[in-house]
DNA sequence: CCCTGATTCGC
DNA sequence: GCGAATCAGG
């Protein structure tokens, strides 16, 4: 049984607030998750938004979004999408930062699988998996090589699709990471 | 070949 | 209204 994403107004104000900013429509569909790019474009030709890229003159270098907006997107990520398979997951109890060690090292050398990276580098076939606190610039995406057909990577989908049987008091703590 | 948005048209 | 297929271009 899919959630049946539709155009909730959630993912309409997510959706023109990230065209307004000048992100191409094939970032916006995979920062939304469950549609395609052809898919924005049509919603965004719809809701009469178009205008970027129309004969004549060419826009191409789109401004790189204010901080601000990034981390509202990010935020408007974790609560739009993460939530069904990971309700109790999305509503952590922790909002504050919790590591004695505030930084986990933005860029260390190179260890196994994950890559976490910004709401900006997420490809379509990249894990959505939130890390860190949404409202700090250092909160990051998983990144790591998506299932495909699944918004996360195998480690984060064991954890996200946990039969809700199986799942009785608390099999794993929630913890982004 | 990667990407961009624009348009059409069956659903 | 929706979005895949297609078009036109960078």
């Amino acid at each position: 049984m899919e959630p049946v994403l539709g155009w909730t107004d959630d993912r309409v104000a997510l959706l023109r607030r990230l065209w307004e900013d000048g992100q191409s429509a094939s970032k916006i569909a995979a920062q939304l998750g469950g549609v395609t790019r052809n898919a924005v474009i049509g919603k965004v030709h719809r809701l009469g938004l178009a205008g970027r890229a129309r004969g004549g003159e060419e826009a191409p270098a789109a401004a790189p979004p204010s901080k601000s907006v990034e981390i509202e997107t990010a935020i408007a990520v974790v609560e739009t999408q993460a939530p069904e398979p990971v309700a109790i997951l999305a509503h952590r109890p922790a909002p504050e930062f919790p590591a004695p060690a505030p930084v986990p090292a933005p860029e260390p050398v190179a260890l196994a699988v994950s890559q976490r990276v910004t709401i900006m580098d997420l490809r379509e076939s990249m894990c959505r998996w939130p890390l860190g606190d949404p409202t700090t610039p250092e909160f990051r995406f998983c990144g790591a090589r998506s299932i495909t057909g699944l918004p996360y990577c195998t480690h984060h989908a064991e954890i996200a699709y946990q039969p809700a049987a199986e799942r009785k008091r608390d099999r794993r703590v929630a913890s982004f990471r």
